[in-house]
DNA sequence: TGTACATCAGTGAACGCGCGTTCACTGATGTAC
DNA sequence: TGTACATCAGTGAACGCGCGTTCACTGATGTAC
């Protein structure tokens, strides 16, 4: 260990070195590890190696902090769906596909972080501009993929802000339903996930979507 | 008030006379009021006037009340859905829009027993037989629904558990989102939650609900 | 280059709080004779 | 009907815990001269 670790270098302040960000790492971690419940700004602190109190010097409070970790996993959302979608650019219904798989890998794969991220603010998010921010970026990734399907006959026309909350509607139930345990195996039978997900989707498009990814 | 309450006389036992149910009635009433996080023993004991060691003659710990106030969240909406569905009888496409509407109400009209309930019990669901009980007889109520609108030309025709699990997604994620703040008025314009719903789940459906609606 | 000072990230003791749970108990009700 | 006893719902003091937040502080770094 060096005493003046990599963040010092790209200007960061001088005693820890990048302790605001630290912080939130430590949030996704503990999110990771332990859930909503384990999540306390003196854990955070500790996971940072940093004393109980020295958070406040970078986040007015426990919200303060929880609205970082959201901000953060909405670009972590924002960064898979939009390299998802550049990955097939060109195939619509591919795109849909593998944008839609990045946002149940990233629930499936961290579903407190995930939770939070969808939940943790609630009321006052003014008071977080950044949230607002990247989450409308977000939506208005997912509304261009769209409008992109409907051009290309994927999905159904009309209005495509609707389409855009029908096609998130339907993936973020599912999500939350495989997250909340009330999808039962029994029911599903032997498909995977993937298949779940993709069978679920082509209830609402205009094309099969099976045809599709085996066409591209 | 007198000495010996309405419970009493149903049969209900000596002290308070039915404090189980008093308990879960409380413990609803906290979650409308002040949510997930005003939920605690403790405060559950105090609105139904009792010691805070009380509840442990009934609840083995806070699990236990939990799992009883989702069991009772379930009952619930199958009672609601049950309804929406018998008082439409022989119209297939009004049935959906109906018992759609029944758990968007519920959801929207008590989101945090909601929420405990879709969500609460996570791991151990076999300790709670009567919570596995309700809800998997509200999803065959569910199940049930959707082979009738298939066989009616409402849904498109498919292994109906997909079809339902891909309603109930639809559903459950738009009533989320709207509870999570994540659907902007600035999306969903002038259009009321109701107008919402239909809007999405026609993009699901094979014939436009509006027009079914409207000659039902 | 050296010194005095300002800045500010991080410290550690302390606070009051509500929590879940235990335990020995009380007192009302039900039951056997 | 009356008495002795068993049952069991509910009590209240006590426990240890982790929490968010405050406060006066320390000590490392940056800056003006």
């Amino acid at each position: 260990m060096s005493r003046l670790p990599a963040a010092r270098r790209k200007g960061a302040p001088y005693h820890h070195g990048d302790l605001k960000n630290a912080l939130i790492a430590s949030g996704v971690d503990i999110l990771s590890k332990d859930g909503v419940a384990g999540l306390s700004l003196r854990r955070v602190a500790q996971k940072a190696g940093v004393s109980h109190t020295a958070p406040y010097a970078h986040f007015a409070d426990k919200q303060a902090l929880i609205a970082a970790i959201s901000t953060e996993g909405f670009a972590r959302l924002y960064d898979a769906i939009h390299a998802a979608a550049r990955r097939r650019a060109g195939h619509p219904a591919a795109q849909l596909v593998e944008a839609a798989w990045a946002y149940v890998k990233f629930a499936l794969g961290d579903p407190d972080h995930f939770k939070v991220t969808m939940s943790g603010i609630v009321e006052r998010e003014q008071d977080h501009p950044a949230f607002v921010t990247i989450s409308q970026k977000t939506f208005a990734l997912v509304l261009d993929l769209v409008k992109k399907c409907q051009a290309a006959g994927v999905l159904r026309d009309g209005p495509p802000e609707l389409a855009a909350v029908g096609v998130w509607s339907m993936m973020h139930g599912l999500v939350s339903l495989l997250l909340e345990n009330q999808i039962s195996r029994r029911i599903v039978g032997r498909l995977s996930v993937r298949e779940l997900l993709i069978a679920t989707l082509n209830q609402m498009t205009a094309v099969d979507l099976r045809t599709q990814l085996a066409a591209s």
